[in-house]
DNA sequence: TCTGGGGTCCTAGGACCC
DNA sequence: TCTGGGGTCCTAGGACCC
């Protein structure tokens, strides 16, 4: 029997954290998204305290105080660089990994067929990844993808497993089903779970003894993967992504948002010319160019304007200057006079392609060899002295649009002036 | 006062063509 | 004006993931 792996880091974010805090080992900890809006991230000791992923902020700012929970603004700068090094070693010991988010990776294990050895190395990999890295990681270990993450919740939740759950055989495998509420499945999301426990289908075992034909009707392709790969038949595929098929950046905006268009076009700017950034990274292009702003969902009492301006090219491009001007002028093109305010804006990149195949215009005019040397050199000296040390003069400094971060840690792993000191 | 950001896949329906 | 079948392509929206 072939077996897929599913390494997944435990509270990803609250562990990084704690790596250069030693302190709040066992203590509760939080980590906000962006702004400071909500809870994105939370340690066992938080779960307990009955925090909930997704939970505004200011909501429970006093609960948060009352019981010594420690809050951290997120730093993705410094959990990118952990995650790479998790990823690193893991794939010391597993070579075929395909990373799946910042903090998972499936595992290819169709070469290893002696269980034993598979078992051993697992638990090998496990304890090094928590000695040398710092980071508590769980691994699952099934026949197919959705089994071998819900293998992982269980290698996570059970302390005897040591981080290493398995499943081999069809009467574990019920074990497990059984055992599993169907709306923690991997695929079941909020709405197909209402549904199905509307029917009385309770757990992931429930699930699997509907009719196929149901199933299909009534979630569809994507539903009957779900509940094959549950019956033990594999058949979510390796995507062995070459690169993204769209590249967004957004924000939101403190308190009400942004009225004034100078300050959205700086936004706007940024935005661009980070999207221009992840399409160079990928070694890609790209052909459409989406601007939208929009005001906040909870505000009925502010007049509200919805921007969604798409750009549409002729020849396919990541070049920063070229985006970040098409992106401000669409920006303008479409401004509505009045007053208006914009609790969130980004730029969305999509119909992606290779950077090798660009296909030029005949009536392109623009110097393309020119303009690539002119990106690299920029994407040169950001990366030796910092984010946007050049940049193009839209972009600005007045930072009106800039998000809150008041509890950011430090960029210990990225940044010489956060480096760890350590006192003799 | 304050409510994240970044992705993927699938389907239904409209526009257009013969 | 109404009447048809069959096909493709595109887009918006829904559902899901971390």
């Amino acid at each position: 029997m072939d077996f897929f792996g599913l390494a997944d880091c435990n509270n990803f974010y609250c562990s990084c954290e704690r790596v250069f805090r030693p302190d709040l080992r066992n203590k509760p900890v939080v980590v906000l998204s962006n702004n400071d809006g909500c809870i994105v991230a939370r340690s066992e000791e938080s779960k307990r305290l009955g925090i909930k992923m997704g939970e505004p902020y200011f909501k429970i700012k006093d609960l948060l105080e009352k019981n010594n929970v420690a809050v951290f603004s997120s730093n993705y700068i410094l959990y990118g660089d952990m995650s790479r090094r998790v990823m690193s070693l893991l794939s010391s010991y597993f070579p075929k990994i395909s990373i799946y988010s910042i903090d998972e990776a499936f595992i290819d294990l169709s070469e290893i067929s002696d269980l034993g050895y598979l078992k051993e190395l697992s638990h090998k990999a496990v304890k090094s990844i928590n000695k040398g890295v710092g980071i508590p990681v769980s691994l699952g270990i099934a026949p197919t993808k959705t089994l071998a993450k819900m293998a992982s919740v269980y290698a996570k939740k059970h302390k005897g497993y040591n981080g290493v759950c398995i499943i081999d055989n069809d009467e574990k495998r019920e074990k497990a089903l059984r055992l599993f509420p169907i709306g923690d499945v991997w695929g079941i999301g909020r709405k197909h779970s209402k549904r199905l426990e509307y029917n009385g289908i309770k757990t992931a075992w429930d699930f699997t003894q509907m009719s196929e034909g149901w199933v299909r009707r009534e979630m569809s392709i994507t539903g009957l993967r779900t509940w094959k790969e549950l019956r033990g038949e594999s058949c979510i595929a390796d995507e062995d992504m070459p690169h993204k098929k769209s590249i967004c950046t957004s924000r939101s905006f403190p308190n009400q948002g942004l009225d004034k268009l100078e300050d959205l076009e700086e936004a706007v700017a940024n935005f661009a010319a980070m999207c221009s950034k992840k399409l160079r990274e990928q070694h890609t292009v790209c052909q459409t160019i989406c601007v939208f702003a929009y005001g906040s969902r909870f505000r009925d009492d502010l007049p509200q304007n919805y921007i969604n301006e798409i750009i549409n090219l002729d020849v396919p491009t990541n070049d920063m200057q070229e985006i970040v001007s098409l992106a401000v002028k669409a920006l303008k093109r479409s401004w509505k006079t009045g007053t208006y305010y914009y609790k969130k804006a980004g730029v969305v990149v999509y119909n992606i392609a290779e950077d090798k195949v660009v296909q030029g215009s005949l009536f392109d005019t623009v110097d393309r060899d020119k303009q690539a040397s002119l990106s690299k050199v920029v994407d040169e000296i950001n990366m030796r002295n910092g984010l946007d040390t050049v940049r193009i003069a839209v972009q600005g400094y007045n930072n009106n649009w800039h998000i809150k971060n008041e509890h950011i840690s430090k960029q210990y792993t990225t940044n010489i002036k956060d480096i760890i000191v350590v006192k003799a």
